[in-house]
DNA sequence: CTTTTTAGTTAAGCGGGCTTAACTTTATAC
DNA sequence: GTATAAAGTTAAGCCCGCTTAACTAAAAAG
């Protein structure tokens, strides 16, 4: 075997597991907040990058604006998101979080990464720091990939 | 800061990039065959695991089996997977993959890995190999967690 | 042997996540 | 100033992924 198919087999392997686990436990969260996994995304795009407006929710999901728009509309009407219009383009919307929809993107994210957290207790401190360095290679490497496919 | 949360640093970062980017290519596959997540899902299972029975698809999925019945349905009337009766049990049905099915999902699975793919090629050597070690490390981890939560 | 349980199916209903079509308002281009 | 494009919205329609209810056939229990 070579190293290059060993490397893509690890690769594998973590995502099998991976995919399934973090899942399953984040389709959970979502739905006892009462709210869908898509809504759910949208909430955390919020909260990662600020205000959004509505084409770029409907860019960045790849869906019709009027898929954006009543998908935004769940939000507003629960109080998780507002939505104000844009002081730079009357046409456009900005979409920012309630204090209530980043509370509740704050615990979905706890959620999320709670089965991690009691993975990395399993580890010795060595093998968390090799992971910790290798995780950093990936993450720098598939930054750049998108650098390059999609320049600002 | 501590090694413990420069650990859980590196793992979040690592998984926000990770699932963003598996979820939506993986999503567009399945679209491009005509099938939803949720079906290939079932494939992937089926390939995996090789003949389950409808009450497995059930549990499995945490669904009830009108709706495991509904969704095998369409896998069926697809070709992409055959429902036969179970010798040992006449009651229960026994669902295996066609070679359509088999066919579909190794494309899948080869279209689910290809930006790793790309990734590892953009890695040295020795990069490759540390962090081959380091998934290594933590997938074992995990099911050594998992063998603890629920003994086979 | 009869009763109860199990495995699966079908029908109907509901909410979600889209799509297209049609529309209004605002900004841009000429 | 007029025509075109952009941003967003609403309505209607469709498919998906469930659920419950009702049912049949087979197996298990007593």
């Amino acid at each position: 075997m070579t190293k290059s198919s060993q490397f893509n087999q690890s690769v594998r392997a973590w995502m099998d597991v991976f995919m399934h686990r973090s899942m399953s436990g984040w389709k959970q969260f979502a739905k006892s907040c009462g709210l869908s996994m898509t809504q759910f995304s949208i909430l955390i795009q919020l909260h990662h990058r600020g205000a959004f407006s509505m084409s770029e929710v409907s860019e960045r999901f790849e869906i019709t604006p009027a898929a954006a728009s009543q998908l935004v509309d769940k939000l507003v009407q629960n109080g998780f998101v507002l939505r104000e219009e844009d002081p730079k383009d009357r046409r456009a919307k900005l979409l920012n979080l309630t204090d209530k929809g980043r509370d509740l993107v704050q615990r979905g994210t706890q959620e999320r990464y709670r089965w991690v957290d009691a993975l990395g207790e399993k580890l010795s401190a060595e093998e968390r720091a090799k992971v910790s360095e290798a995780l950093n290679i990936m993450t720098e490497a598939v930054k750049e990939l998108e650098a390059v496919q999609s320049p600002a």
